[in-house]
DNA sequence: TTACATCCTCTAGCTACTGTAGGTTCAAGC
DNA sequence: GCTTGAACCTACAGTAGCTAGAGGATGTAA
């Protein structure tokens, strides 16, 4: 039986996330101490770890849910699973492609920076005016 | 004179969002007609899409009030802005470097997948076990 | 004058945690 | 058995950067 502060450890979590994960039923209320202390078994462990593992890999906690339950269920199609995993992987390339069109920006930006006055910094200049943007970068965030 | 509706529109900014602005202090509190609604200048307009351009870019709340700070005292030195802009394509790198590793982890997740039964489901498998993985990936968020 | 779109303030909600206050429990050592 | 101190408990507030809604006031055109 692990502790609290335990399995924290043991998986890279802090304890209040714990908690609030408890809180969202994302982990499930574990047996207590009679001076009621939580204290949790294997399964949770595992539970836990795939969870962590999941936002590693930056799935939302909601599509986290959803794994979970198809974890839970060994007899179902697979094919959920994998179309979360294909959302994800799509995220994430958009997200990449967003990233590169602003590293390509920013690093222009930063390059033609001369090194004088702000009257003349160019990446002021750059802010103030967008039509001096080769890239699009519509979308906020990133 | 423009209406905070205008403005918005202008800028591709939501009304609220230009509240909120105004009441964190990043945007002035503009003139007001006899009844209390907002009437904006092109002074503001200037502003507010230097702020939106700059959120565009991926910078901070933050970072976007030392621009404008810069940008209001034209004989400082250029130097904190390009400062800023480095640090932000530095994340903007980092971030990047993050994204490529997780598309990386997923594609194959998503390339072994067969399809069968959730029992079989390489997807499940692999979040279940950390130690499969190819790439470190051990900061959340990204 | 009447509609009605737009504006106002205020408050709460979102994601995914993180931190703090003030108090309790556990386990080890004596 | 007693003491000590780390770890635990609940509850609430705060983070970034907005976004949404309630309930009411204002502006403008017909």
């Amino acid at each position: 039986m692990l502790t609290i502060g335990t399995l924290a450890k043991k998986t890279g979590t802090k304890v209040q996330t714990i908690r609030y994960y408890e809180q969202i039923g994302l982990m499930p209320e574990p047996g207590r101490t009679k001076g009621g202390q939580r204290r949790y078994g294997d399964a949770e462990l595992d539970r836990l770890s795939f969870v962590r593992h999941a936002r590693q890999l930056g799935f939302s906690l909601d599509a986290i849910r959803e794994l979970l339950d198809l974890s839970d269920h060994p007899g179902k199609s697979c094919a959920e699973a994998d179309a979360i995993a294909r959302r994800q992987l799509k995220q994430v390339e958009q997200r990449l492609a967003r990233l590169e069109a602003l590293r390509t920006e920013l690093m222009r930006m930063v390059h033609e920076c001369s090194g004088g006055q702000t009257s003349d910094c160019r990446v002021l200049e750059v802010l103030r005016d967008h039509t001096e943007c080769l890239t699009n970068h519509e979308e906020i965030g990133g």
